[in-house]
Order: C-alpha cells, then sequence, then structure tokens
DNA sequence: AGCACGCCGACT
DNA sequence: GTCGGCGTGCTC
C-alpha cells in the first residue's frame, strides 16, 4: 500500500490558465483548498492559492514536483469566494491565478501579526530595590497593573529605559507581546438613523426583507440625486450586521470622501474600515484580516473591495452603479458592478445597484425582471430638481475665443450678487486641447502616441493625455521657427478659469480637476474645500459630476453639452445624458432653488431635448430600441481584441491572422468586425489595432473567443488582450 | 509576468 | 575572435 499523494494544485500568479501541482513536505498538515501558500517558481516564488489536490501523476512526464515553501498563517479563501474566482476568470477570459491575485493583494500576508512590546508588573521583587525601580513600579500601580508601553513607562517613572531592561531582566517586570492592530470599532445596527420619508421607508423595508430573507436577490435602487439613496441602503446593510452578516458598500474612488464616511457613521455611531488605493500597506493588511475573520462587518471601499476574503457577505452595494470608472481599464480587465451582481450570487448575498441615471444595462435587467426596481422619486427635504435651459450656442453670439455666453454670464452675476457658488462644467483638462502655429499649421503631438499635445498652462507644459510625456511650451514654432505665432485653439478648464477671471475679477474662481492634485485623497479633500465655500465659482470636469455636495450652489452651466456625442462610442448618448444629468443635479439644495444652463450647438438633438425634459424613462426606452435594432449590448455582447506592438507591420500581421481565423468564430455564432487601426493607433510607443466580436445573448462567446486566439496565436513581439463587454473603444 | 536560453552586430 | 541585442518559450 503506497501512501496517498502528497500534492496539491496551486492558483499562481502567471499568466498561464492551469494551476500548478507542488508536493507537501512529510510531516505537514495538508493545507487546505483555499489556503495561501509560497511556491517556488521558477528562481524565486510567489503567493498562490491551494485550488483542490494535485493532478500530478509519474507518467505525466514531470520529472519531479518541487515542495510547498510555507502555508500562510491566514485565513484559506471561502468556497464562495474561490466559485466567485473562477467565474470571474471564467467569464473575462483572464486566467485564473491572476484573478485570484486580486483577492490575495494585501501586502505582507503570512507575516506575523504586527506586535508591540508592554511591561507589566513582574512576579519578583527588584533586587536591589532602588528608588528608580520603586518609581517603575509605582507608575504601574498608578495604572492599576495595566501594562504599558516601555517608552511611556520609563517616561512616566522618571527612568531610563536601561532599568526596565534590568527589572525584565531579573523578574520584576513582565514582559508581554500585544497585537498592534486596532479592533475595529463595533458598529450598532440598532442605533436609529436618520428619519426616512415614507418611499425611504417602503424602499428600505423592501430591501431589509429581501436581506432577511437570506439568498441571492439584485435590486435596482434609483432615485434622483438628493432623494436619499444612502439613507435607504444604509437600512439594508444594517439588516445584513443585524443578521451577523457582512456588508460591503461600493463606491467609485473619488466619491469615497469624508462626508460619506460621515453619513455611514451617522448612522452605525462610527466611521466603516475602507479600502482604496491611498490606504497604506499595514492597514490594507489589519482589513483584509479582519474582513476574513468577520471582524470587520462594513466596508467601504473602491471596485477592487470586491475581491476581499468575506467570510459571511449578506449585501453588497454598488453606488453610482452607471459610473464607468467601475470598469478596470488596466491588468485584468473587469467591470466591478456586473462582478458584484456575479459575487452576489456566489455568497448568496443581495445586491444593490444605486444610481440617479441607472446604466442602459441596469435599466433593461431591471425591466425583463431580472433585477427588482425600487424608485425613490421626490427629492428628500422638499428642494426639485435643477430648472433645465438650453443656450443655442449658434444664437448667442460668442466672441473668438470665449466660450461663456452673455446669458450665462449673467447668471453668474447674479449669483455672485446672492453669495452663492456656481460651477461651470468643462470634460476637458488643461488650458487648450490643441496647439497650432498660426505661420506653418504646425501643431504638437506626442511622440510616443497618436494624441495631440494639451497645453497646461499653470505648470507651463505641453502633456500627452495618454501616456504623461510633458515638454515646455516653446517660444517659436519648432517647424518653421516663426516667433509668437503659436495659438491655443479651443477650450480647457485652465482656459474657462481664465476667462471667468476677466469676467470677474472679484469673485474666487477654482479649477478642481485630476490634474490639481497628486493623490485621490488630496484631491477628495480639495473637493470638500471648495464645496464648503472655497470658491465663488467653480471651474470642474468630470470629477465634480461625482458624489460630493455643493451646498451653496445654485447654479451650473455646461460649457459644452456636445463634446461627449462627437466620439462615435456606443455609449456616447448615454453617458453625455448621465454626465449632464448628474452635473445639473449639483445645482440647488433644500431651500435654493437651482437652474442649470446647458450650452450646445443643437439644442433640437434628441439627446439634448431628452436631458433637458428631464424624460429618463423617454431616453432610455429610445436608446434601447436602439441598441435592440443594432443587437449592441445589452441585448448582444461584445469583446474587443486589441494587438499591440512596437512593430507596427507585426501587429497587422497578427492581426490578419486572427481575422483569417474568423470562421471559427462565425460557426459558434459570433460575427468579427475589422481589423482597424484603434482610435488612438499608437500609445506609448506600441501600435494598437482593434477587433471587434459581437454575438446575440445565449452565444458561449467566452468558449469561442478561447478556441479563436488559440487557433492563431500571436507571435511574443504582439500582445493580444481581450475586453469582454469592452465599454472604451479606444 | 519574470527570466533564461539562443542566434546575429560592435568591440577589447 | 567575444559581449550583448531582445525574440521565444517556460515556469509544477
Amino acid at each position: 500500500m503506497s501512501a496517498p499523494p502528497r500534492t496539491v494544485a496551486v492558483a499562481l500568479p502567471l499568466p498561464v490558465d492551469h494551476p500548478f501541482d507542488y508536493a507537501v513536505p512529510e510531516g505537514w498538515d495538508m493545507p487546505p483548498e483555499g489556503a495561501l501558500v509560497e511556491a517556488p517558481v521558477g528562481k524565486g516564488s510567489a503567493i498562490g492559492v491551494v485550488w483542490g489536490p494535485g493532478r500530478w501523476a509519474p507518467q505525466d512526464g514531470v520529472a519531479r514536483l518541487r515542495p510547498v515553501v510555507r502555508v500562510l498563517d491566514e485565513a484559506p479563501l471561502a468556497p464562495a469566494l474561490r466559485g466567485f474566482l473562477a467565474r470571474a476568470a471564467d467569464y473575462t477570459l483572464t486566467p485564473l491565478g491572476l484573478m485570484a491575485r486580486l483577492a490575495t493583494r494585501a501586502p505582507g500576508l503570512g507575516d506575523p501579526p504586527p506586535v508591540r512590546e508592554v511591561y507589566g508588573p513582574g512576579d519578583a521583587a527588584p533586587d536591589p530595590a532602588t528608588p528608580a525601580r520603586a518609581r517603575v513600579l509605582a507608575a504601574l500601580a498608578e495604572q492599576g497593573g495595566a501594562p504599558m508601553a516601555p517608552t511611556e513607562l520609563a517616561r512616566a517613572a522618571g527612568v531610563s529605559a536601561g532599568v526596565l531592561k534590568a527589572m525584565a531582566a531579573q523578574g520584576a517586570l513582565s514582559r508581554r507581546r500585544l497585537a498592534r492592530d486596532r479592533p475595529f470599532a463595533p458598529l450598532d445596527p440598532m442605533r436609529p438613523g436618520r428619519p426616512l420619508s415614507p418611499a425611504q421607508a417602503g424602499a428600505a423595508a423592501t430591501l431589509r426583507a429581501k436581506v432577511a430573507a437570506g439568498g441571492y436577490g439584485a435590486t435596482l435602487l434609483r432615485g434622483v440625486t438628493g432623494s436619499g439613496k444612502t439613507e435607504v441602503y444604509l437600512e439594508a446593510a444594517a439588516e445584513a450586521l443585524g443578521q451577523g452578516r457582512q456588508a460591503l458598500i461600493l463606491l467609485p474612488e473619488i466619491a469615497l470622501t469624508a462626508g460619506f464616511l460621515a453619513r455611514v457613521a451617522g448612522r452605525f455611531g462610527d466611521e466603516p474600515p475602507q479600502w482604496h488605493s491611498d490606504v497604506p500597506p499595514a492597514e490594507r493588511r489589519r482589513l483584509w484580516r479582519g474582513v476574513a475573520r468577520g471582524e470587520a462587518r462594513l466596508v467601504v471601499g473602491a471596485r477592487s473591495a470586491l475581491f476581499l476574503p468575506f467570510r459571511d457577505l449578506g449585501l453588497i452595494v454598488v453606488d453610482e452603479e452607471h459610473d464607468a470608472a467601475y470598469k478596470q481599464e488596466d491588468g485584468v480587465l473587469y467591470h466591478a458592478r456586473d462582478m458584484a451582481v456575479l459575487r452576489a450570487a456566489c455568497e448568496g448575498a443581495q445586491v444593490v445597484l444605486a444610481s440617479a441615471t441607472p446604466s442602459l444595462e441596469s435599466w433593461v435587467n431591471a425591466g425583463t425582471g431580472k433585477y427588482d426596481r425600487l424608485d425613490l422619486p421626490e427629492r428628500f427635504g422638499a428642494a426639485s430638481l435643477p430648472r433645465l435651459v438650453a443656450v443655442d450656442l449658434r444664437r448667442a453670439g460668442l466672441k473668438r475665443d470665449r466660450w461663456i455666453s452673455p446669458a450665462l454670464a449673467q447668471a453668474v452675476a447674479e449669483r455672485l450678487e446672492a453669495g452663492e457658488q456656481s460651477l461651470l462644467f468643462l470634460n476637458r483638462r488643461g488650458y487648450a486641447p490643441l496647439t497650432l502655429c498660426r505661420a506653418c499649421g504646425h501643431f504638437f503631438e506626442c511622440p510616443d502616441c497618436d494624441a495631440r499635445l494639451v497645453e497646461h498652462r499653470f505648470r507651463g507644459r505641453l502633456v500627452c493625455h495618454q501616456c504623461g510625456h510633458a515638454e515646455p511650451v516653446p517660444a517659436a514654432c519648432p517647424a518653421c521657427g516663426a516667433s509668437d505665432r503659436l495659438h491655443a485653439t479651443g477650450p480647457g478648464v485652465e482656459r474657462l478659469a481664465e476667462e471667468a477671471a476677466a469676467l470677474w475679477p472679484a469673485a474666487r474662481v477654482a479649477v478642481l480637476s485630476s490634474d490639481g492634485a497628486d493623490s485621490a485623497v488630496a484631491l477628495r479633500a480639495q473637493v470638500e474645500a471648495i464645496a464648503e465655500g472655497g470658491a465663488d465659482v467653480v471651474i470642474g470636469t468630470q470629477i465634480v459630476a461625482k458624489g460630493h455636495n455643493f451646498p451653496n450652489l445654485t447654479l451650473v452651466g455646461v460649457i459644452d453639452a456636445d463634446l461627449g456625442l462627437q466620439n462615435g462610442d456606443l455609449r456616447a448618448a448615454e453617458r453625455t445624458f448621465q454626465l449632464i444629468r448628474q452635473v445639473s443635479g449639483r445645482a440647488g439644495r433644500a431651500d435654493k432653488p437651482g437652474l442649470a444652463l446647458v450650452q450646445t450647438v443643437a439644442p433640437e438633438h434628441p439627446v439634448m431635448q431628452a436631458i433637458l425634459a428631464g424624460d429618463e424613462a423617454a431616453f432610455l426606452a429610445r436608446e434601447a430600441a436602439a441598441r435592440r435594432a443594432a443587437g449592441a449590448p445589452p441585448f448582444g455582447r461584445l469583446a474587443a481584441a486589441i494587438l499591440s506592438g512596437a512593430d507596427e507591420a507585426k501587429v497587422w500581421e497578427a492581426a490578419k491572422a486572427l481575422a483569417a481565423q474568423a470562421p471559427l468564430l462565425e460557426a459558434a455564432g459570433v460575427r468579427l468586425f475589422g481589423p482597424v487601426a484603434a482610435p488612438v493607433s499608437r500609445i506609448r510607443g506600441r501600435w494598437r489595432v482593434r477587433l471587434l466580436a459581437k454575438a446575440p445573448r445565449g452565444v458561449g462567446l467566452q468558449e469561442a473567443l478561447r478556441a479563436w486566439a488559440a487557433a492563431a496565436r500571436p507571435p511574443a513581439s504582439v500582445r493580444l488582450t481581450l475586453d469582454v463587454d469592452p465599454q472604451s473603444f479606444l
């Protein structure tokens, strides 16, 4: 009788779609499925997840298996989480190990928990009993014998650290190690929250009942800005916590503000832990462990929080579910909203998608009954939505290089007079999108990308918005040598600020864009400071649309409402509708009605008409009909194949080879379009060519794509990226 | 993803 | 005659 093979299959963070087998050393306990292990890979080692028993057999040709290095002292990933990772990997065509890494991405996992040393009273009497030693014991006695940190004790007793060391050595002091990690503040689901309106109370009761019933369910929670969606889904979170389960609230990163955390604290008595890119390593580790142990009950986080190792997740909220920031666009490509629904299904949890302007996908899913729908009709606190008025730019009589129409300027002046804030919205960073030589027509382009350089006058640089390349603005044209002929063409927020300063010299003008701060935290702080009254005229890109309330803001001016409609993107109309709705929703609070002036060259455009009429249902219905007719998402499915490489000819060659394998896709019911040069045909020196696969619902799109990509594997110098459900078509 | 092995140009 | 470019393939 030979002993059973002591092997495990380990999912490793490699771009290889199968787990690797390892031997478990004799005398070790077999690590359970889901355990985190360190395993040798090539020269080094990596942290992986035990995915099952090894499938190795002597005849497989592998001479020997290398042994696992160590089993990390962390909770194994639960079956529900592993199931989620496997299905997410399958759906997004991502190697399992790379997907699993998202769930093990806390630094220092497996390290012993951080400890601090403390001194308490010892068993022995000090010998000799010097006055200094007596003072030490007295200082401890004053604390009731509670252990103290060495520095603290030494200071309290007025002795040096050496005295403590000597006392500890002879047993006059006891040395203990305490966990340094703070415990998680208990959150009280029974604490009464803010009073709810009847509509809120009804929606909250429905969600509570769904959470209480247990099991999977999905709800689209729809309500205009200020309708109190947050209070409603916090009730659902309270229910999950009351059941002893955990809850996760996902927000677009920029919406994770102190204001939001304070609202949660208002409901539960303390702030919940947060998870986002600016959380420092030690705190990430503490939270990862706290979540795995079930000690952290409610987590508020950005999209990557979706991969935390919850022990018993009862609820996921995806706030601002329509937000494009939920799509992860590099590395592992996934849509956090869709993955949240998948995770909820795997966990037997409720998922709530909340938005004032739902995505068409979620709207359709609610229409077909795949999701339930809850509407919060009126604006909480009796304020009304802002009045939306178009300003026809064709008749506005704007002077050259001016972007603020007289009507808008007049409205801003009135707000300044009244001591109220105005917001001018323009979704363009920098000073001007194009810098042109008026003598020879030369314009500035990025040396590494197919993109114009954007002038950033505050920084005095020309910047590439694709790769970050920056160069100083020259005094003379580099092509023809003409000086003083370089002309900034078109508007950016910085230029708008210049115009605003000229129009209203006494006003405090502030620019809010992602260029203004070097971390997400700093940016949030900046938004908050301005919202609290730090400026009279706020000029911002789309970051002002997200999440934050501007209590004293009564006017919104949309500088160029047509901007988003210019690219032929599938979702251009939807995005424009959502963005303008969200931005205009910033105007007006409880007692001050708001006004939104929408500057456009095409007020008769159906999208503009829908925005102005505020008729969201009609807009969505029309958009849905158009997408259905085109077989576009969510009625059909798309996947993009992007080939990229430094050698343009090789990239095209690889793209044509893939296109030649189209019959493989056609046979499975998937149509292939392309290849075409990507709209941004070169980024960071890499040429990019796109293909688009389109399938009706119900067709095994991923399966077909896998076979197709395998049949025409591009050479190593060309990278193939498969993007299932692409959101961006660049 | 890293990393090593493997065939063709500028050097002590 | 070698050192080194990165193109190709592997990692249990």
